[in-house]
DNA sequence: CGGTCTTTCTACCAGATGGTCAGGCGGCTT
DNA sequence: AAGCCGCCTGACCATCTGGTAGAAAGACCG
């Protein structure tokens, strides 16, 4: 028998890589247990439902990021020199695992089962920048625009990517770093633009 | 009983919506004929199969973009003017009818059954643009670089563009005009930057 | 050893899905 | 009127879907 979680844990690891491609309408519980070499009934054993397998799976890969970011919140850098070092993570951890990319695009559709746990779980980080951003436009170290706007654009650049790195795998082209890395730049710059109070 | 190709049309207006936004493996041929008031069979008559349905949306969309972005390239606009007329048109067209936007979203997905298809409507698109810009670039109108990685960066922009609508939504801002001219914006900065030998 | 708990399996099910087949209905041509 | 043809439908089917019930197989503890 398989050591204590570790099923589970190889159960998740599969259904992220499947959720993230075929989507969650497109995975069969039955083809997931294949690849496995395990029975459907198992995957039912640990996650009871097709939603709660989806959900274990979104949990524990925005858990992972909150992790990342709550790293860099506890680091001593302040204004600028925080939402870069934020940027710089999210992008890391997801040129990391790439998966996750998938995931959440397939998780931001609007129709995905996912959605209201997503954005239960985006929420409560949402809320802290919006706070953190408008106390530094109070004490003038922001430029005063809408925070949540920025805030939502910067994230749809970062889901873009999923995008963006399949439709360069589609035209052949595997290593997207330099074009990431553009977009990191650029989505840097839009912030710096939005937030610098100098410019 | 119905005019000619009539049914068709409502049939595609009805897939493309449900494509769009619940993906192909959402959606269901029986759901999708209740919703018109006909029988599945009379769909089935019409597409042959479903992944013919989703052809046959894809090639009508297609058909819509390229035919608005025909009519740019007729027209004497040159250099410059032109890359910017045919980024306005794909963001007239994309602003107009979001549903493409959504289509495009689903079927980019790397396992997507439309992807090949996709791929081949849009190679020969790329080719011209691809060839018409080393042309401009060896007469040193344009600045040298790789033409392909430029278009791939503007059309992922493009696609992007339905996660951000879709992500701005579900946060309950319901006109995205302002970030999507603001994309429009940085596309076509990004553009410049790239292409202008000037800068 | 006996009993209990966890994990995994076999067997099964009701509903939905994409798809086939034959027929009906109405307009158009001859 | 007759027959053809394009369009649509009812009845039916094989397959796959997520999910349930119950039991076998260890592991762990006394």
């Amino acid at each position: 028998m398989a050591p204590r979680g570790e099923t589970q844990q190889r159960i998740l690891d599969a259904a992220l890589e499947s959720f993230g491609t075929v989507g969650y309408d497109g995975t069969s519980l039955d083809d997931l247990a294949d690849g496995l070499g395990i029975r459907k009934q198992t995957i039912l054993y640990h996650f009871v439902t097709k939603r709660g397998l989806l959900g274990a799976v979104v949990d524990r890969s925005a858990g992972r990021l909150t992790e990342a970011l709550e790293a860099v919140l506890a680091s001593d850098a302040t204004d600028w020199e925080r939402v870069e070092a934020l940027v710089r993570t999210v992008f890391r951890e997801a040129l990391r695992e790439p998966l996750l990319l998938g995931l959440l695009r397939e998780v931001s559709r609007p129709g995905s089962p996912a959605a209201p746990r997503l954005k239960h779980l985006m929420a409560p980080l949402m809320d802290r920048a919006v706070a953190w951003m408008e106390a530094e436009m109070d004490a003038g170290r922001m430029r005063r625009t809408d925070a949540q706007l920025v805030l939502l654009s910067a994230y749809s650049t970062v889901v873009g990517l999923a995008t963006e790195i399949e439709v360069l795998r589609a035209a052949g082209i595997e290593r997207a770093l330099r074009p990431v890395a553009l977009r990191r730049r650029e989505l840097l710059r839009f912030l710096r633009a939005s937030l610098d109070p100098a410019s």
